[in-house]
RNA sequence: GCCCCCGUAGCCCAACCGGCAGAGGCAGCCGACUUAAAAUCGGCCCAGUCUGGGUUCGAAUCCCAGCGGGGGCACCA
């Protein structure tokens, strides 16, 4: 039998088999996953959707190809495998192409969808076609409203006045994560703070759990998102500490983490921007009352970038207002100084100059008094000074070698672990244990208490843009907030005609007047809607759930296929996302959890951060010319070489200097195993038990092996075995029992199962070519035969002091006794060894003896 | 300043629970085939694992301290 038969078979035509089987899968939808009775076990595989900007890209073709790797994986593992594909199509840049082009932003954005969804298709990703959503879509944001109304009705949703980033040039609110280094990420101008009624989602109640939580991922989520996560919560625990203060009922409650340090207190500092510095100063005289109002001014001028300078001389004024320290009764002047943040913690701090850097340089710029209740010096923990060998610590003292405990001479405030001083009741503890003892004595007395503290805000929803999700409130005459009832949902963004998208610091939607203005719904009194629309990352924080339903008209999703598929097994995507969207994504999947829709509270199991894809140690772009379009390296190599490159490259999770890899390499390697596709000889029914054992090891360690790899995603490594199997087989062929050998059609087979995870139009011709049918995206791994796998004899390597001497052959059943005979009977022992003898043995067998001499 | 990764041949990277430092590729060199070249096939060359300590019979691997590179957080009380 033939298997070649046209005379372009004889070459790998990577056009022709492109377009061949292109045009099958396009027919047959092989990833479409839609039988209900389907009783196989189930993975689902996400790759982070994209944003439609342009075409397809280097780092795009990175993720979906390792995301593609492990979904064609689970399902030549036997699993059914559910692999959707969306497009997050809302957003800024979308916007801004449409105002310079004059263009509606849906013309924009579904043509760059369209591109896309052909480049993707050509990529030979395995998504399943028929699940594509959209978030611009109203089907889609529809029930990103539904989700707004139940975060709403759950107090979780809700308005505040604040401080937020504002752009001046751009004439539009930013979110913290658009703020870098201070300046507009899109203009590059300074960015100022404006005080707005925004909408916030109260992520901050469950800051504990999103914290908390990260254990579960421990191992299944790269450790450093892990500990991005955990730095953007930025929990701290200490003690809130409430002062009386002089001429004013209410008490202030600050927060510390060294509430052991209170007795070193000496003055208190308010941040200048907090409503608790304006009413102090409020109370106090006409001249304080200027001076702070100019502060408050300069304060407010300042830049992120002036005030985050650390160089920088600290700054305050004093407001002439007193602290009574609840612990001692004494008066503490209060200060105003913008080191203080009023969003964090309570926007006051208890100053302890002689144990924080921060307040040191404070009461050292001001001349405040500073007293130090630590004694760094006392031998209480690892924190002093090596003492060397004949020297008491009195005798370094005198040298003068150890830090001396005047803070204020040297500048540097003594923040290291010791015992407690001038402290009345905590004098002598240590510092773990002064920090329980006050927290006792705050909590028996009232003025004080363990608390906690983090560095994770509410997340501002609102954007003042018209290319987003509208938010489904009507506000009454009367200030009042009407949700917009469910059933009348989606509230339809409104057609751009007539709308002036220009940012001007409010929403475009707020000039839609026949949208805006709706009949308030409780008397028919004229109302608004709120002309705001939702931050997309709202649209990204449940996507996951909407691909298993994702033609839902009735609800957003099918709890049952929720219960189903979800959570995701294995999250593909780029660690750009490493905090915000997979923080949201957390969010969202609790607070559906509390309201009781899912069943699970982490929506990603498994998370996989690939690398990026640079170019001569840069990353790639325009401007530095630097820029490799996947397009031409599509055409110029092949998608399945550019595919199989990424794979091969390295770690996933490293980045992918495109100077240091080969496609034309990839490109080869793909030729030569095509190319051994058509010289098997035998049948596909071929007997394989008589074939090559040499080459037979070779491919049953590679299917045994193989499962391990990829579930580590040693991608690269299970491409160097391929590449290793075909080495083998060529030379099967060339040089051994030649190409009629069942053994080579065995190994064939195997190397095409093997590559349709990152070759597919390859490992699909190869398989056509070797006379199977069928797809062999599906066609499964062969077992390994346990037989094939066991060695004959292993390699036992024989050292002398740890130093390899010989090396001999044993069967790898061998046991420790008589192994030590053999070890002690070759030559090369007996050599090394010379007149000494031998003190002790380690023997373990069968790979490795090592005999010790006596000293 | 605190925290997380990574440092192995000229280059990209392997090396299981600590046990022969090398699987694979790129580049280079040599050869076969060819009138010649390309393609193809075969072969060869190449480091003692960033540095210094420690643990161990034995360390690329574990621990400590540095150095170099990448990243996150940061006047966060």
């Amino acid at each position: 039998m033939t298997l070649q038969d046209t005379p372009r078979d004889l070459e790998y035509d990577v056009e022709r088999i492109q377009a061949k089987w292109l045009a099958v899968w396009e027919r047959t939808r092989p990833f479409s996953v839609s039988d209900p009775a389907d009783k196989r076990p189930r993975k689902y595989v996400l790759d982070m959707f994209p944003y439609p900007s342009g075409d397809l890209h280097m780092g795009h073709a990175e993720a979906y190809a390792l995301g593609d790797v492990i979904a064609r994986y689970w399902r030549q593992q036997g699993f059914t495998v559910l692999h959707p594909i969306g497009w997050d199509s809302f957003g800024l840049p979308a916007e801004n192409a449409a105002i310079k082009r004059g263009l509606d932003p849906r013309e924009w954005t579904y043509a760059n969808i369209e591109q896309q969804r052909t480049s993707m298709k050509r990529y030979a990703a395995s998504f399943d076609w028929d699940r594509v959503l959209h978030t611009s879509d109203p089907e889609y944001y529809r029930w990103n409203q539904w989700l707004f109304l139940r975060l709403y009705e759950k107090g979780l949703a809700y308005r505040k006045a604040s401080w937020v980033n504002w752009c001046p040039f751009d004439q539009t609110v930013l979110a913290n994560e658009q703020v870098i280094d201070g300046r507009c990420e899109r203009c590059d101008n300074l960015v100022t703070k404006k005080q707005l009624t925004q909408w916030y989602f109260r992520i901050t109640e469950y800051a504990d759990r999103l914290l908390d939580d990260l254990n579960q991922l421990e191992g299944a989520w790269p450790s450093k998102v892990l500990a991005m996560q955990r730095n953007w919560i930025g929990r701290s625990t200490g003690a809130e500490v409430d002062f009386e203060i002089e001429g004013r009922d209410q008490r202030v409650t600050v927060f510390t983490t060294r509430p052991d340090t209170l007795f070193g207190t000496t003055f208190m500092v308010v941040a200048p921007d907090s409503d608790l510095a304006a009413e102090l100063a409020a109370g106090s005289s006409a001249e304080v009352r200027m001076r702070f109002q100019d502060y408050l001014e300069q304060t407010q001028r300042s830049s992120e970038i002036d005030r985050q300078d650390q160089s920088r001389e600290k700054t305050g004024v004093f407001l002439d207002r007193y602290a009574l320290n609840p612990v001692t009764g004494e008066r503490l002047p209060i200060w105003a100084a913008d080191y203080v943040l009023a969003d964090y913690g309570h926007g006051a701090v208890m100053a302890v100059p002689a144990h924080d850097q921060r307040d040191l340089d404070f009461a050292r710029r001001f001349g405040l008094p500073v007293r130090v209740v630590v004694d760094t010096n006392a031998p209480i923990t690892g924190a002093l000074p090596v003492i060397p060998p004949g020297m008491s610590v009195e005798q370094l003292l005198e040298a003068g070698d150890l830090p001396t405990l005047d803070p204020v001479a040297t500048g540097e405030a003594l923040t290291g672990d010791g015992r407690m001083i001038h402290s009345g009741p905590l004098d002598g503890l240590s510092k773990q244990n002064a920090i329980k003892r006050i927290i006792q004595l705050l909590e028996e007395r009232g003025v004080g208490r363990a608390a906690k503290t983090y560095r994770l805000r509410d997340w501002l929803i609102s954007r003042q843009r018209y290319w987003g999700t509208p938010i489904p409130i009507v506000h009454g005459a009367d200030g009042a907030l009407l949700p917009v009832p469910d059933e009348q949902l989606p509230v339809l963004l409104p057609p751009t005609e007539g709308l002036d998208l220009q940012p001007q610091g409010t929403s475009p939607l707020g000039g839609a007047t026949g949208w805006v203005e709706v009949p308030d719904p409780r008397d028919g009194s004229p109302a608004r809607r709120d002309p705001d629309t939702m931050d997309t990352f709202v649209d990204s924080s449940w996507y996951f759930l909407r691909f298993l339903d994702p033609h839902d008209a009735e609800r957003a999703f099918d709890p049952k296929e929720a219960e189903k598929w979800a959570p995701v097994d294995q999250y593909v995507g780029g660690v750009t996302h490493a905090i915000l969207h997979l923080l949201y994504a957390r969010f969202i999947t609790k607070v559906l959890f509390d309201l009781g829709y899912v069943s699970f509270t982490e929506p990603f199991s498994a998370l996989l951060n690939q690398g990026m894809v640079i170019m001569n140690g840069s990353a790639m772009s325009k401007s530095r010319g630097n820029l490799v379009r996947l397009s031409d390296q599509l055409d110029e190599h092949g998608v399945d070489a550019i595919r199989l490159t990424m794979a091969f490259a390295g770690p996933p999770e490293e980045d992918i200097d495109w100077a240091d890899v080969s496609p034309a390499g990839s490109a080869k390697f793909l030729a030569r195993a095509w190319r051994i596709s058509g010289e098997v000889t035998t049948a596909p029914d071929v007997e394989w038990k008589g074939g090559d054992p040499a080459l037979r090891r070779q491919a049953h360690r590679l299917l045994a092996d193989l499962p391990g790899l990829i579930e580590a995603f040693k991608f690269n490594v299970v491409v160097a075995r391929l590449m290793e199997l075909v080495n083998g087989i060529r030379k099967t062929i060339d040089q051994g029992p030649g190409a009629g050998d069942p053994a080579v059609r065995e190994a064939a087979e195997i190397v095409a199962v093997g590559l349709s995870l990152f070759a597919p139009y390859t490992a699909e011709d190869m398989w056509e070519r070797l006379g199977r049918e069928g797809s062999v995206a599906f066609a499964g791994w062969r077992k390994p035969d346990p037989t094939l796998l066991v060695q004959e004899s292993v390699t036992c390597i024989i050292q002398v002091d740890g130093k390899v001497r010989d090396r001999i052959e044993v069967p790898p059943t061998i046991g420790a006794p008589e192994l030590e005979a053999l070890a002690r009977a070759s030559a090369g022992v007996i050599r090394a060894l010379g007149e000494r003898t031998v003190a002790s043995v380690i023997a373990r067998p069968p790979r490795v003896v090592n005999l010790v001499t006596a000293a």
